[in-house]
DNA sequence: GAGTGGTCTAGACCACCAC
DNA sequence: TGGTGGTCTAGACCACTCT
């Protein structure tokens, strides 16, 4: 590749703006205007280095600045490339409505057939425990008491997009297939309903925040990307709560859609 | 402040993890463990380098990895203090319903005053332009229609937190209060139904990214933190259209909350 | 003025990847 | 094997904050 594409703009190194912030500038510019497009590698340090003529420090704090801002990244030994945008799942808001739960298939295998992507779901863990506290209190649990938590990772194509635990009441799964590591067709909710607790409605709390370093080599995520925290409480038609599932999302792969009422 | 407190570990120089990590994963320990507060302030730079016996740019290193998670927040010539988690807003889902509206209070200002916090408004602008693809799409707009832009930025007690861009169909804006930098009482949506277009529902698509840097400008966002990204779609009880709000928030100052039917 | 973080230089050695 | 990015050193000067 020819870097003359991307190598052409002066520096003011007396200016106020910091050398490597003007280089980021540069770059960022070229990957605005398509003259570096998703997928293409970018000059290698020692190159840019030469072009700006300045030191290697400065030039690792100009694409770390772009690699944060989640625009490039490097990879060792090959280069540093301009970041593929991963395809976005979308999340309609009625995809836990019953209908969708009559023919048998979880939520997530049932969206992503729909989205001709390859669902998988690994690092399946079930256990009864005392959840924490922000859980406790959404459940309604007593002091103390016990749930079943039911932790799993889900993969598309084989790239980790999501973990998610769920926390259900441990009266209500004790002694039913939802302790099981495979709840059955369906899902957990198909068996609460089995269980005489109609889904009424849910309510969905979401917050996004920078991964921690646990949660990105979960999810394997490249630096500058999000995570959504999404927690999911399920209400029966008694209005008790049946579960509380807390997600983990790589906020760019998905893309959450709500209907909101205007009364 | 002592620093006995912070800087008690080892280090393993021989060992497969990077000194940096190293470093950084002890101080966040510190943090998570609670010997590091929220405000409290870390030790310098100078101290951590005797402490660990190692250079600059390694401690710097460490320091970066830990701000880039949203962590810390270094104050130049001040000190690198723990982040403080600043009060959280939390939207529901019911905040533009009618309801609301009725009182006379644009939704902003209405749930700040709830939150106690004070609210202010800034940077209007309003004119007349082709919205973007993406939401001259939303608007079912016929190729280069125009469209009423209301652009603003709100604050919470100084900071500020959301910057919005409202586009309406120009034929439902001209000659009303809603192409007028002060829409008021109620806002623009009370404008809207007084013409006729009681609203139906909205529909509301969440993302998040890091933010470019004219939005960490605006927003005065520390290195960490992302945006939430969310376009509000307004239809009318006629299925119209009537407003699409593309909106910039700092996503460690909100938490959305949205109901969802279960049939 | 003393102490803090921000920027920059000029090297070194290492780990990873493709040829 | 050569080129790539990853880590680390040992300095230097600057800008900002507090006293």
């Amino acid at each position: 590749m020819s870097d003359d594409v991307v190598l052409t703009a002066q520096l003011d190194p007396m200016g106020d703006r910091a050398v490597y912030k003007q280089i980021a500038d540069h770059l960022r510019t070229a990957v605005a205007r398509g003259r570096l497009r998703e997928g293409d590698q970018l000059p290698s340090e020692a190159r840019l280095m030469d072009h700006y003529g300045v030191a290697r420090m400065t030039v690792r704090n100009a694409l770390r600045l772009l690699q944060d801002e989640g625009l490039i990244i490097a990879e060792h030994g090959r280069g540093v490339y301009v970041r593929r945008r991963p395809p976005v799942r979308r999340l309609a808001s009625d995809r836990f409505a019953q209908r969708h739960r009559k023919e048998g298939k979880a939520a997530f295998i049932a969206e992503s057939e729909q989205a001709a992507a390859i669902p998988s779901v690994d690092m399946i863990k079930v256990s009864e425990v005392r959840p924490p506290a922000d859980i406790s209190d959404r459940l309604h649990l007593a002091e103390g008491a016990r749930a079943v938590m039911r932790s799993r990772r889900y993969s598309l194509d084989g790239r980790p997009v999501e973990t998610a635990i769920s926390y259900i009441p441990a009266d209500l799964a004790r002694g039913t297939p939802i302790a099981d590591p495979n709840p059955g067709p369906g899902g957990i909710y198909a068996r609460l309903e089995e269980q005489g607790h109609t889904l009424e409605r849910f309510t969905e709390e979401v917050a996004a925040r920078m991964p921690a370093p646990e949660e990105a080599r979960v999810l394997a995520l490249p630096p500058g990307v999000p995570v959504f925290r999404l927690v999911r409480t399920a209400y029966d038609i008694a209005g008790r709560v049946v579960e509380v599932c807390d997600t983990i999302m790589a906020a760019d792969a998905y893309l959450l859609a709500y209907d909101l009422p205007a009364r």
